[in-house]
DNA sequence: GACGACGTATACTGATTCGTATACTATTGG
DNA sequence: CCAATAGTATACGAATCAGTATACGTCGTC
């Protein structure tokens, strides 16, 4: 759907909001570096907010068809797809120009409870946490809501000791206690 | 040490700061919210980027020494210390104007790795996680340092879930697992 | 070949940005 | 008493901000 002009002012801009925050990010700046021209720009978004706001669908989307995709890739199983997130996850951080989640970022630039921003990301941050609900559903755990709660909480931990302590097994860690926490809730499901 | 006027300039700048970003706070606006006139934040502070330093430095004072009287409260045992840390998060995580850990929030907005603000949130970060080590050294835990750094990311994951999904009772849930995972690692430790 | 869609280049506007200059008022301590 | 300190008020400057205007170029396609 997107030209190539407009997709590389949509990987450009995702990236230099990511490195130097959205309201941090001038205009002319970030056409220079994507080397676009500026009117590109406001005739395909109108305003900066927009372009903002298109970033972060276009993340929510990309972001969770690759979660779903590489946790269908670990069989079917439900509890190995819910612990497949966590290596998902490591791929996904480990991508060129992260510095935490996207959405995280939004909602720590944008606390204004009526800010555009902050709903989109909260959105995301709720489909997410359906989505692994509906895996523990899938996998007959006792408490799947709370149990996806304990899961996503170890995922968000992972994601920002990455970042803060440039700790590279994050998710391996994460993936461990998810396991133990797992192991615990549910005694013995054997086929 | 700060005078009163100073004291309010620095409690305005680090809650508007929370809420609407560094780079998204505008000097003019913040004087005007904390009643004070613009030349005594300049006489003070020489600009914004020290100003915004400045809460970084006061506030991992504050944080640290708080963690560290909080864990105190909880007696001698050095576990029961550790595990008062997600209580101690969770009042700080409660008081007005949260949004977020305030260093993570800057690490994501100063993503440049020279940036001054980024290097100061990542110091905090450093300190904290050596505290929580020296914890799970008199613990007498092995591998205290891989231990400190999954209580630490299940601290981190606490503080985000809370922020990002409204979940009151994310430091709970970290601490049960945070117990979990230490009654895995430490087989008996009777005195 | 005309037409529209997409992109460019340059120059501009008006508002907002950070920071400064200057002259003024309290208060406090030697 | 008076001198230093802390803070105020207003106005200003130069840079940068988001966004617009306009004229131009280049396609594919009908």
């Amino acid at each position: 759907m997107p030209s190539p002009k407009r997709a590389q002012l949509l990987e450009t801009a995702q990236s230099l909001f990511a490195r130097e925050g959205f309201k941090g990010t001038a205009v002319d700046k970030l056409v220079a570096e994507a080397g676009i021209a500026k009117m590109t720009l406001y005739k395909a978004y109108g305003t900066k907010e927009e372009l903002i706001l298109e970033t972060l669908r276009r993340r929510d989307a990309a972001l969770r068809a690759f979660l779903v995709a590489e946790s269908a890739k670990a069989g079917p199983d439900p509890e190995e797809r819910v612990l497949a997130c966590f290596d998902a996850l490591e791929t996904w951080s480990g991508m060129p120009g992260f510095n935490g989640c996207y959405f995280v970022s939004a909602l720590m630039e944008y606390g204004n409870p009526d800010d555009k921003a902050r709903q989109l990301a909260k959105d995301h941050k709720r489909h997410v946490l359906d989505f692994v609900t509906g895996l523990c559903v899938e996998a007959g755990f006792e408490a799947p809501e709370d149990r996806a709660r304990d899961l996503r909480l170890l995922m968000e931990g992972a994601t920002v000791a990455k970042l803060t302590l440039d700790q590279k097994d994050s998710f391996r860690r994460a993936k461990e206690m998810a396991r133990l926490l797992l192991s615990q809730q549910t005694p013995s499901a054997a086929s």
